[in-house]
DNA sequence: CGCAACATTGAAGCTTCTCAATTAAGGTGG
DNA sequence: CCACCTTAATTGAGAAGCTTCAATGTTGCG
């Protein structure tokens, strides 16, 4: 499914090159950094893998650590005392895990269908950030893109019909896609049609005959359960009217 | 409506003290800095006014200011194509705007009923933030505010019904109020039923009746049109649901 | 190969929206 | 300060879209 294979063990050597970059606007951490800086934020990563369903950390758990995903797929959630599920999130390769104002996590990390990481830890993070402002600056650059993409979000959850989320969900799949390397489509969707709905906000019975509309107006053709093909992606684009 | 007195002139002079305070989490930008290096912000700053509906900017402005509201309250919203518009936040005296990624404005700001606000030059802060890291610290932590401010309404807006989103909204207005000083109840509203039902993805009809819904079962009082009174916070923060 | 989880499809019901009419509030000019 | 006019808010009725419940089909893992 990710187009890199992960180069690193999973233990203790570290790919610098792939450290802590947020592909939501390809923004590398490292990016501003000398060979001996980047040596020493490398030193700091832990590399571990995940099965599928496998939870990174739990909302409310003490939030020790950050993560970059280098390979596979991570869903980010909050659920309700009504144990209603709200998905913030799919994280997929070099996007980045982390930003909070609070001390605990606020929503649940799982993989997807299995899923590869580097872990920080916050306290090791923090000392080197006093030692190289430049990682802060990224940081911030990285946090604002995240801001951009939650307002996004937002938008399409309080301004769009069922048809139109879902066409925006598979605009935004396909270019995050683009970004990690590949044409982008077909879409693949490691995600069940319930993490979809949980994302959108709609039941995933709705998720299914707004797959199956989309496809009968030509939009889009689903190749497999797990792979669309967007037929025109101007079109689905324009329809998903998402600015 | 303000507690603060806006005790600075609108043309230059700067009451540091309250310069760039995020009032989300009590952030002050300058908390952490030195007397001389607040001077040096101060002397960034520009103190504008504002009447009732008027623009601070327009979407897709080219982004050359961020600014620290000072008094009153500042709409932030995005328009599709479609028309629609989706009201990001309402934001209040000490709040900041200002994150994006962007070069342009990713929505447009407008005064509630009046504001007053404080501007700088993106590029003078930016200036400032290399001389100054701890500037770009406070940034982060208000980012990372941000972000977890959006996550909740990302949430709100797919996982609430009507009645839930509003009371949810009551009882987030009370919270920031208080955060402001006073007690936060009665609630002040000064942004109109249609500009609440953008901000919570609704009509605005459907604002009215839940207000009528709410108050038929005792939860709140509608003391006058802008006037709310929360007759028992912790009911009305239960039934909203919002974790 | 078989079972359990996931996905699709249908039908009925409910929440919310839309359209329309009425009332209330706010601002302006006399 | 009041009358008027415009904008905002409320309320009602009908329609639309989405959800829920249920039955069936499909996928994939052990």
């Amino acid at each position: 499914m990710a187009k890199q294979p992960a180069r690193q063990s999973d233990k203790f050597s570290f790919d610098v090159s792939r450290c802590l970059i947020c592909s939501a606007r390809n923004l590398n951490m490292c990016g501003a950094l000398e060979p001996e800086e980047l040596a020493k934020l490398s030193g700091m990563a832990r590399c571990e893998t995940f099965g599928s369903g496998d939870v990174l950390f739990h909302e409310g758990d003490k939030a020790t650590s950050v993560y970059n995903i280098t390979d596979g797929a991570v869903r980010l959630s909050t659920t309700l005392k009504s144990g209603r599920r709200q998905v913030i999130g799919f994280l997929f390769s070099g996007d980045f895990i982390g930003f909070s104002d609070r001390n605990e996590y606020p929503w649940t990390g799982e993989a997807v269908r299995g899923a590869k990481v580097c872990r920080f830890s916050r306290g090791d993070l923090t000392r080197a950030t006093q030692e190289l402002p430049k990682i802060e600056h990224r940081l911030l650059e990285m946090a604002s893109a995240d801001i951009s993409a939650a307002q996004d979000h937002i938008t399409m959850l309080g301004q769009s019909s069922a048809a139109e989320k879902l066409s925006a969900f598979l605009v935004m799949l396909s270019r995050k896609a683009a970004t990690r390397g590949g044409s982008g489509n077909p879409v693949h969707l490691p995600m069940t049609r319930e993490d979809i709905a949980d994302y959108l906000g709609m039941a995933f019975e709705t998720i299914s005959r707004c797959f199956a509309r989309l496809e009968s107006e030509g939009l889009i053709t689903v190749e497999s359960i797990r792979v669309i093909r967007i037929n025109d992606m101007d079109a689905l684009a324009d329809f998903s009217d998402s600015r």
